[in-house]
DNA sequence: CTGTAGGGTTAGGGTTCG
DNA sequence: TCGAACCCTAACCCTACA
């Protein structure tokens, strides 16, 4: 079997966007053999472009990037089990929000089995909520703010773990 | 639920080996499509060949990848009880794979040296590394994909305040 | 013959159930 | 808890047709 299955890089997929955004998608052979992509495509036929692209607009238009998010925290969840979460209250409240919005049909979401919480972490907890709104509010669909709030997060973060 | 987990019969891996000594394996709807196999493999799909062909031969040469694979998310996912080291494992298990696309210019981000916490912190940057550069992909403009990966950020702050 | 559209199939990671 | 069975879907293949 001569491919095991070759994934696509971010580089490549950069590459097939800037190429379907110079000479609109459909014209394959005609991005392949620019100059400016045929570098970082050189592995990838007209036909891999078009297979590529098509599953590029399914997670484009909707549903893609969502379920992708909802996978990834499925798992994360899943982790945690039966753990006593000292952030109950944060989690409940996500909850409320995550189905309100998104509709996830995941139930085991919740689990907010309340443990012995500390003060400083509900405090954390309003503080993370209020940056969760603030970006939901700003039409969220700025990087910088997304960085801030992560940056934001970061922070916090290193104030928990000094104790 | 849906499927009432059907074992395979040992007439169902005969003529499964049959007909992947005949077509040679990965053929699996040709093999479904062949007279001399497709009544004894009738209730079963070209994916089911596939996976039961996939079991087989993980018995067969004797621990393959994917045993191994697995074990190593298992590993992954004990390790989260002892604390300290549990960020670590995760959030390396998941730089291996995924770091190598993630190419995000480290830019602003890295401002994290905050107190003595050092290594958590550096390690937890890879996995905020990851989910932004997964929003990017995702065309990052999509309110709940973003307030999903906040929440993964939150989850992994829960863990290291458990302590 | 060359290239594209679109349906079909496979490969492999992930999940579930007994 | 463990592994066989099952699911999801990106990546790849096949065919019609312009």
């Amino acid at each position: 079997m001569g491919a095991p299955k070759q994934k696509w890089t971010p580089d490549e997929e950069a590459a097939l966007k800037a190429g379907v955004h110079k000479y609109g998608p459909g014209k394959w052979r005609t991005i392949l053999k620019d100059p400016e992509f045929s570098k970082v495509l050189s592995s990838r036929s007209n036909v891999d472009l078009k297979d590529k692209w098509r599953n590029m607009s399914v997670i484009a238009n909707g549903w893609g990037s969502r379920e992708k998010a909802r996978l990834a925290l499925k798992r994360m969840n899943q982790a945690r089990k039966q753990d006593e979460s000292s952030l109950a209250v944060i989690t409940e409240a996500k909850s409320d929000e995550k189905m309100a919005e998104a509709r996830l049909a995941t139930t085991s979401i919740g689990s907010p089995q309340i443990g012995g919480s500390k003060r400083s972490i509900i405090r954390l907890d309003n503080l993370i909520m209020e940056a969760i709104s603030n970006l939901k509010e700003s039409g969220g669909s700025n990087k910088a703010s997304i960085a801030t709030y992560i940056e934001v997060l970061i922070f916090l973060l290193s104030l928990m773990s000094k104790r």
